[in-house]
Order: structure tokens, then C-alpha cells, then sequence
DNA sequence: TCTGGGGTCCTAGGACCC
DNA sequence: TCTGGGGTCCTAGGACCC
């Protein structure tokens, strides 16, 4: 706990919608939900228009299109809202050496560590805070919430306070009696499951945990969880800034449309994952030991299993092979809704193993008994088709599109044969909708358009058409 | 038409070793 | 012969976060 409030919590507003409707100029002031659009997708991020209406993040989609059946839903364009980050984190780096990103949208920053503030003084952060918002807003068109606080969760705590488009800075001093009558569940860690236990034991407010005492904290909790509530009630937290850590672990998941039966679908499923698996892991110049499955059931009840190598690996065949040997030991017949694979004990460099040898051996000699050729293996499609069997993945709503005639715009909606297409840009004024055959030769997908804020930094090419794929 | 996808950290039991 | 104690690794599950 500092004396100084030079811990720094930034935390973008509404990030994926606002990046949308900075994108869509026709979707400015308006809801904007943002999240999976199959039939069991969940919100992502929801703007503060659609939030009125009782949307927010991991709720069902289709419960938010019942509360807002008006806002535009759109699928997410994480390589736009990437770019859109990198500005931001690039303009935090300027403030200071020390910047830790929690996610595209979020940081935390020490400006202790910066030469911003020569005599670490309250106004000075402020200072800082309210120059770093208005040049994010500048750079990026899009705004900022700041935290400053002499602590990580106090800084985290105050960002909140501060949305939306705000800044508010917690006293040294003032911090037990800021955090006494907030809601324990304020506190970072405090989930559902920890508030009901602590409910049940009559605490209530962050200052009830504090005055119930380290020891009852451990008994109701445990150990490291009831240790680190009663600390953090307390106002206590000394967790340093840490700019950047080593990935620990890679997976990644499915959730299907409709539940999985078929083993030979099952199976081939996994072995797309750990191809997929592979991909990101070796992407990132890693490689790991220890391969986990993961499956949903039908019922929502998920169980994992692991297997540990002698070895870290990144080839793609010991990765697959041993995920198809931990989904022979699960039952499957009752149907699947979710399938994953994942790479643990990760290390650095890749380490030759016997197992990976010898397949690649077996594999030239031949295909393998029971491998799981006909399906999935023929390519390896990019991570942005991949994902579902879903209609026609081109036109999913929010998409970037290229018209011959018309120019930039995005997919507003498709079915039975046609798609509607919203012809505007960034720094256009609200466009017209125009609607096609799915089919129609002049109409392609495009990259998007860079936020009308953003050009120039991103380098934009000459004559527009920058933004067009392939 | 309930419940995504990518992560982190903690706990607890059993194996195994000294 | 009825019975130690500590440490580490592996596995599985769960809470939590964005």
C-alpha cells in the first residue's frame, strides 16, 4: 500500500460495442450487443444504451434478445479490437515502463516507475490520469475509465467508480472507509459461490469481512482465499506491477449448436482441436507437457483429463494422439455440447522427444491404426473459418464487405438467400442499406476500415482500398 | 432458445521417494 | 509387526476474471 496514489487502472468503456459503433456510424447512440450469435452464444459486451434494458456481459444472447429485441447484434471482430488495444497500450507505455495488460481493454499501470512523477504527489496522478484519457480519446475516438489508488485492487476499485468516461482517485487515507459499506462482492476474487458463503455467515459488506477477523476468514474460506479476503477488506494489498508474464497454459474449446452423439464425430472433433491447439502454440514459440481434454455434457456437467509427456512437444501428432487417447476414456453417448483441448507446463523451447520422432516415422511409413484420417485432416482451415459448421460464415452480422459499386460496408443481416448490407464507414456519415443475393459476384468480405480516429497511425494506403481481403 | 472462450490460481488425494 | 513424516509430481475439479 502506497502513500501515494500512483497505481493506475485503466479500463476502456464498453470496449467491443464502442469499437463497433465507432466502426458503424449508424449504430452511434444506439444498443449495440456484441457476442456469439448461434443459439447457445452469450454476450460479450453490451453498450451502455443496450445495458438500460437489463443486457450485460455472459448473459444468453437470447434472453438479450428478448429484454432489447431492437439493439444490432453483432459477432466479434477481435483482430479490429486488437488493433484498437495496441494504440492504447502503446499510449500507456509512454506514461511508464511498468505496464501490466489484463486484457484488450484493460491495464494497470505504475507511475511510480515512469518519471512522471517527480515527487509522488496526488495531483500530479490526476494529472497524468486525465492527460492519458483525453489521448486515448484522441487516438482512438473511444473512452477510458481511470482508477488511481495506492493499490492494484484500489485502482481497479476506483476505475469502476469512475465509469463511464470518468476518473476518480482514492485518498490514501480514505480507503477503509471507502471499501466498509461496499458489497463484498466489490473485492477481486469474491465470486457467487464466496459472497453465499459468506452470506451465511452473516457478512454482507466489505467491512462485516474485515471486522469478522482473519481467523474466521480462514475457516469459512481456506487458507490462501480467506488469507487474501481478509487483507484485501482491509485495504491491504502490496502486489506489485508486472509488465509482462509468460502464457501458462494454451486450449481451446467449441461449444457445438446442437449436441454431439456420433463417436466418430467426437473424435474427429478433438483431433481438430489439438490441431488448432497446436497452431496457437507454436504461434507463440512455446511448447508443453501436459496435454487436457475437456467435455461438456449434454447436462452442462464438464469433466477434464490430462495425461503428462516425458517431454514438452509442439508436434501437432503427439498433441492429437494423446488427446484421442483421453477422450477413449470418457463416456460420450449421452451427447456433448462442448469439446476442448489444452496445453499445460508450458516451456520455452522445444525439446526433440522420442515419442514425436517415432510418430513422424510411423506417420511416413503410413497412416497409423484407428487414426482419425478421414475427417478434419485433409486441410487445416484458418482460425477465423474454423470455428462451427454454421450457414454461410461470410456474412455473419457485423462482418466488413466490399461492393464493386457501392464500396465499404457491413453485414447487417443474412438468411433465406440474401444479405443486407449497411454502406458506410467510420468517418462516413449513417449509410443505406442495400440487400443482395448471398451469392452476388460484386459483393466480397473485406478487412475492416481502420477507426476514422486511427488513420494515418495505421499507416492507411492510398485510394481506399486498403481495408479489401485477399 | 439458459449458460462462450480464453485464461489464472487453489485444493486435495494418491503415488512415490527419502 | 497395524504404522512416521515431509516433499514433489500428477490428476481432477472448482472458483474466479475479462
Amino acid at each position: 500500500m502506497r502513500g501515494a496514489p500512483t497505481i493506475l487502472h485503466l479500463d476502456m468503456d464498453a470496449f467491443y460495442a464502442a469499437v463497433e459503433q465507432a466502426a458503424k456510424p449508424s449504430l452511434r447512440g444506439k444498443p449495440v450487443v456484441v457476442g456469439g450469435l448461434g443459439p447457445r452464444g452469450v454476450v460479450s459486451t453490451a453498450s451502455y444504451e443496450a445495458r438500460l434494458y437489463g443486457v450485460h456481459s455472459a448473459m444468453p444472447m437470447a434472453q438479450a434478445r428478448r429484454l432489447c429485441p431492437n439493439a444490432a447484434y453483432l459477432t466479434p471482430r477481435f483482430t479490429l479490437y486488437r488493433q484498437v488495444s495496441d494504440v492504447v497500450m502503446e499510449i500507456l507505455g509512454r506514461h511508464s515502463p511498468l505496464v501490466e495488460p489484463l486484457s484488450l481493454d484493460e491495464a494497470f499501470v505504475d507511475l511510480e516507475a515512469g518519471d512522471m512523477l517527480e515527487a509522488a504527489e496526488t495531483r500530479a496522478a490526476r494529472e497524468v490520469g486525465a492527460r492519458l484519457r483525453v489521448m486515448i480519446r484522441e487516438a482512438t475516438g473511444l473512452s477510458g475509465s481511470v482508477g488511481l489508488a495506492g493499490s492494484k485492487m484500489l485502482a481497479k476499485i476506483a476505475s469502476e467508480e469512475a465509469k463511464p468516461d470518468g476518473l476518480y482517485l482514492i485518498e490514501p487515507g480514505a480507503e477503509r472507509e471507502l471499501l466498509a459499506p461496499m458489497p463484498v462482492r466489490t473485492l477481486p476474487g469474491v465470486g457467487p459461490a464466496t459472497a453465499e458463503v459468506l452470506r451465511r455467515a452473516g457478512l454482507t459488506t466489505v467491512g462485516d469481512a474485515a471486522e469478522a477477523g482473519e481467523a474466521e476468514l480462514l475457516r469459512l474460506l481456506g487458507k490462501a482465499h480467506g488469507a487474501s479476503l481478509y487483507a484485501m477488506a482491509n485495504g491491504w494489498d502490496d502486489r506489485p506491477v508486472i509488465a509482462e508474464r509468460d502464457a501458462k497454459s494454451v486450449s481451446v474449446e467449441d461449444t457445438f449448436d446442437v449436441d454431439l452423439t456420433e463417436r466418430t464425430l467426437v473424435q474427429a472433433h478433438v483431433a481438430r482441436l489439438a490441431g488448432r491447439c497446436v497452431e496457437r502454440l507454436q504461434a507463440a514459440g512455446r511448447s508443453g507437457r501436459t496435454v487436457v481434454i475437456k467435455v461438456r455434457s449434454y447436462d452442462f456437467s464438464t469433466l477434464t483429463r490430462s495425461e503428462t509427456l516425458r517431454g514438452p512437444t509442439d508436434d501437432p501428432s503427439v498433441v492429437r494422439e494423446a488427446a484421442a487417447r483421453l477422450i477413449d476414456t470418457v463416456d460420450t453417448t449421452a451427447g456433448v455440447r462442448l469439446l476442448g483441448v489444452g496445453v499445460t507446463g508450458l516451456a520455452d523451447f522445444t525439446q526433440e522427444d522420442l515419442f514425436a520422432q517415432a510418430a513422424a516415422a510411423a506417420e511416413a511409413a503410413g497412416p497409423a491404426e484407428g487414426e482419425p484420417h478421414a475427417v478434419g485432416a485433409a486441410r487445416a482451415p484458418s482460425e477465423e473459418e474454423d470455428a462451427k459448421p454454421l450457414a454461410d460464415r461470410r456474412w455473419l452480422p457485423g462482418r466488413d464487405v466490399w461492393h464493386a459499386e457501392h464500396g465499404f460496408g457491413w453485414v447487417q443481416g443474412s438468411g433465406v438467400g440474401r444479405v443486407t448490407v449497411r454502406f458506410e464507414t467510420p468517418d462516413s456519415a449513417p449509410g443505406r442499406v442495400r440487400t443482395y443475393p448471398v451469392d452476388d459476384p460484386g459483393l466480397q468480405p473485406a478487412d475492416p476500415v481502420p477507426l476514422a480516429a486511427m488513420a494515418g497511425r495505421e499507416g492507411r494506403s492510398s485510394g481506399g482500398g486498403t481495408g479489401r481481403a485477399e
